[in-house]
DNA sequence: GACAAATACATTGATATCAATATTAATGAA
DNA sequence: TTCATTAATATTGATATCAATGTATTTGTC
């Protein structure tokens, strides 16, 4: 006798179409490759711009409220550093208050490739905004950010 | 003189609070580390469920429309087939049609797999949906479908 | 049929992501 | 003060992701 166990098409047709994880990992994968190809003449990816702009602070950040920001895992902004400060983009010093944690901040170059960026951002984020329906794009964030 | 340039702080908290690209990965990270821990007893993670889903043909498929469906670069997929193929959850067979492609399919075990996994899918989809206000969950999947 | 162009997929190299774990330092309780 | 606990960050290993590029095959044109 063969037991092989089927899971019915209309499964997988459900799945496809209603799963909110697949379909929020498919927009990320598209939005991630447009504004990477957008940012990519300035050696950039959305990934890096947006961390650079997260370090864009008065006072110099620690590590661990910029991963919560970004919602990233502290061990995932501890390797996305490594690029970034080997191009002198952004530096990591000592905090004299706690031996055990860093500062991140921007260097000059640093500064200078997240300001020529922030133009490519304005235009990208402009034409991606502009797909969606008007008022969509608000209703959007705060969906996004119960979900974050 | 210092020819540092200085990005405005108000440009890094207009990025936070209304880039679409930085709050949709951030959404896609959280959805993901969620759905994982979910599969974790499985050996599966979130894109794995969802690769083996769409494999879940009456047909096999070949790897182009499944790339596409899951909105990823074709060799995503073929890295992404690997460990799959390892546990020997899908197969990877030549198309007799097309010696180029191939024709992907789940083996007797990728489909227990599978089906163990659905119920889990469920109940953390479920979830999930339950943390939106009524309605939004079809709202957002239409946005999120033309951002993709 | 010959051949250029297009198509399907694989490989390589760089970065992104997280779990598990390790290291170092600060904190709190006895 | 001592020492267990907690906190901040780093390292390792596995997988995910894409650009650039390479290989094999098919297709369309002459």
């Amino acid at each position: 006798m063969s037991n092989v166990i089927e899971i019915p098409f209309e499964t997988t047709l459900l799945v496809r179409d209603s799963c909110l994880c697949l379909q929020v990992q498919r927009a990320a994968r598209a939005l991630a490759r447009r504004f990477d190809e957008a940012l990519r003449p300035l050696g950039l990816t959305n990934g890096q711009f947006s961390l650079m702009m997260s370090l864009n602070r008065p006072e110099p950040a620690a590590m661990g409220p910029v991963a919560t920001l970004l919602a990233i895992d502290q061990t995932t902004l501890t390797a996305a550093l490594k690029p970034l400060t080997r191009r002198g983009w952004v530096n990591i010093l000592p905090n004299p208050k706690d031996r055990r944690a860093r500062l991140l901040g921007l260097t000059p170059s640093g500064k200078a490739v997240l300001a020529a960026a922030v133009p490519i951002w304005k235009l990208t984020h402009a034409e991606v905004e502009a797909r969606l329906p008007d008022g969509n794009a608000d209703r959007l964030r705060k969906v996004l950010l119960a979900l974050s």
